[in-house]
DNA sequence: CGATTTTGACCTGCGC
DNA sequence: GCGCAGGTCAAAATCG
């Protein structure tokens, strides 16, 4: 009895495994893969049927045993055993078979997605050459474009040309660039593209890359004992005539824990009891480098004491441990969208944050995103807490909560508020439904808006919208909604790119903080192996795990994974769990914060 | 004993 | 110029 109930809940999960998982694939796999052999899965680490079977012959065997010995001889017993157990070697031989099979698919699958991307780009750059000649039209289509995730790659990227324009496939070259490097260029990392109008005393005339860097790093935030004779000048000229170098990136967070385990080691200088919150903020410097710029703020949510704001300020100028690397390059990528969009999407059309004047709002899964007049705007105090309150900080505030009127609330702000708002809000769902558009991941919810350029969104939603924004760009950008087909064929193509797994195991280690133990769902079922007093979090990938208590995650990977079977399994299992070759780190001191 | 946290004082910018 | 608020400093306290 109780193994035929387990074996149909199996079969039924391996079964809907098997849907979600070959859709992209022939139907003869998937008809192969069901078809008489029970219901084992496509993953050969799973329990398959074989091992139901077994178990259901044991127990009768054991059952039977157990009652008068009516049944056969202890000898033909063992033969019948023995025969089970060749057949049992015998179908786990086919299932290693059918799983090569699969993956085989897999790769043929990732090779014509390749190819049919170098198309587009081919196609796109045609267009864009066409378009040369509109530049305004050019302008804000491609300021599209620039409001990238880059996850700490720079936004002024060498396959960026300046006017917006995409000069090659970059999705390409960011494979060949991970592929050289191995990793991500990882970091509180914001290099932005900001176009010199007015001359700089202080900063190059060019504002590269790299200059810029080291200027964040040294002018920006220096040291302490510079901090009193030169900060207090060099940042006011860097705050008025570059922005960019002051962007913040505060992230909401569900978090019973003081402080939300980022993986950085950092230590308070400070805390203080901010207007309007009576939660104390607390102050945080990075001590990874001594003479790291890094800075962090970290504050309760007045309204919903449940909720932490933390502010991330500076780039790190050194390297970062693994552990650390998911939320600096989350963060680095928010900021970066925020501060290209800033200096793209004015509706001047300008180029040149300094000479923004007007809001330019995006929406994104219901929410409003802010890019305005930094250096200008009044200060603001949100509901819930002052922590934004920076006139002349851009702050772009993830949302990883789950309240939704916190989130709204943030998203409804006035647009004078200099504030963008990524929802990262999940939350009532436990799926984390997939959608990379253009540079643009989601986990977002619908209606997925055609206006929104760049975004970073995980939310709850349908995962008949995963692929939308994908599709409506890069397949079919006329068709509002696509047949399931299309869509599972999308799945295979855009979850097999490497920049986007990276981009994905990245914003997601950053969502469970790394304190994320080895989280591993195959298909939805997490065989992560965690403490009673940690969430299962239906995460897929692996992510490093710390002993640290201070560990903080959002409420929505709380969420326990059985309840998530009905989300599809698009295979990311297999295919993130080699992008981030995390390996354990324990983070020295995760500051236990606001008292 | 070194590292980290606490906490009151101080500095700076901004609005009135 | 004054007061307020945010941010930082640094000595004392605490922790491991």
């Amino acid at each position: 009895m109780e193994s035929t109930m387990r074996k149909s809940v199996l079969g039924g999960e391996v079964k809907e495994e098997n849907n979600a998982e070959d859709k992209g694939c022939e139907k003869d796999d998937v008809l192969q893969v069901g078809n008489g052999k029970g219901d084992h899965g496509y993953d050969s680490l799973k329990p398959s049927s074989v091992d139901q079977k077994n178990l259901s012959k044991k127990e009768q065997v054991s059952s039977s045993s157990a009652e008068p010995d009516t049944m056969a001889p202890s000898s033909t017993k063992k033969e019948l055993d023995d025969h089970q157990l060749e057949l049992a070697k015998a179908e786990m031989g086919e299932v290693i078979e059918e799983n090569q099979r699969l993956r085989m698919h897999l790769d043929r699958i990732l090779k014509d997605y390749r190819n049919l991307q170098m198309q587009y780009q081919d196609v796109v750059q045609q267009e864009a050459a066409k378009k040369s000649t509109s530049p305004v039209q050019d302008t804000e289509e491609e300021s599209a474009e620039l409001i990238s995730l880059s996850l700490g790659m720079s936004s002024s990227d060498p396959y960026i040309k300046k006017d917006g324009s995409c000069k090659i496939s970059r999705k390409e070259k960011l494979d060949e660039k991970l592929e050289k490097q191995g990793s991500l260029d990882l970091g509180l990392d914001c290099k932005f593209e900001v176009p010199p109008v007015e001359p700089s005393p202080i900063g190059s005339p060019d504002n590269s890359v790299e200059e810029m860097k080291e200027e964040t790093a040294g002018e920006n935030f220096p040291p302490h004992n510079m901090l009193k004779n030169t900060v207090r000048n060099g940042d006011d000229e860097l705050s008025q005539q570059n922005p960019a170098k002051r962007a913040r990136v505060s992230v909401r967070v569900r978090c019973d824990t003081p402080t939300m385990n980022d993986g950085c080691q950092w230590r308070k200088y400070g805390q203080k009891i901010a207007k309007g919150n009576p939660c104390p903020r607390a102050y945080y410097r990075c001590t990874v480098a001594p003479s790291c710029p890094v800075r962090k703020q970290v504050q309760r949510c007045a309204d919903d004491m449940s909720i932490l704001i933390t502010t991330y300020e500076g780039t790190h100028n050194h390297p970062l441990p693994v552990s650390a690397t998911a939320m600096a390059s989350t963060t680095s990528a928010a900021a970066s969208m925020l501060m290209t969009g800033s200096s793209t999407s004015g509706s001047s059309g300008a180029t040149s944050s300094s000479t923004l004047s007007t809001t330019n709002s995006v929406n994104l899964n219901g929410l409003n995103f802010h890019f305005s007049d930094n250096s200008r705007s009044k200060p603001f105090y949100l509901p819930n807490s002052s922590l934004l309150s920076s006139p002349s900080f851009p702050t772009i505030t993830l949302d990883l909560t789950s309240n939704s009127a916190s989130s709204a609330r943030l998203g409804n702000f006035p647009p004078r508020y200099s504030t963008t708002n990524l929802n990262f809000s999940s939350l009532e769902s436990n799926a984390l439904p997939i959608s990379w558009s253009n540079g643009v991941l989601s986990y977002g919810n619908p209606p997925y808006n055609k206006n929104q350029t760049g975004s970073l969104s995980f939310g709850s939603h349908p995962q008949e919208t995963l692929y939308q924004s994908y599709l409506q760009k890069n397949l079919n950008p006329t068709q509002q909604s696509l047949p399931p087909d299309t869509i599972a064929a999308a799945t295979k193509a855009i979850t097999s790119d490497p920049s986007f797994q990276s981009a994905l195991a990245a914003a997601l280690t950053s969502i469970i903080g790394s304190g994320g133990a080895t989280a591993i769902t195959a298909g939805n079922q997490t065989v992560g192996d965690k403490s009673s007093t940690e969430p299962n979090y239906p995460i897929l990938s692996s992510f490093p795990s710390t002993s640290n208590v201070n560990k903080c995650a959002p409420s929505f990977m709380n969420k326990s994974p059985s309840t998530s079977s009905s989300q599809p399994a698009s295979g990311l299992t297999m295919l993130l769990s080699n992008s981030f070759p995390y390996s354990t780190s324990k983070s020295k001191s995760n500051s236990p914060g606001d008292n």
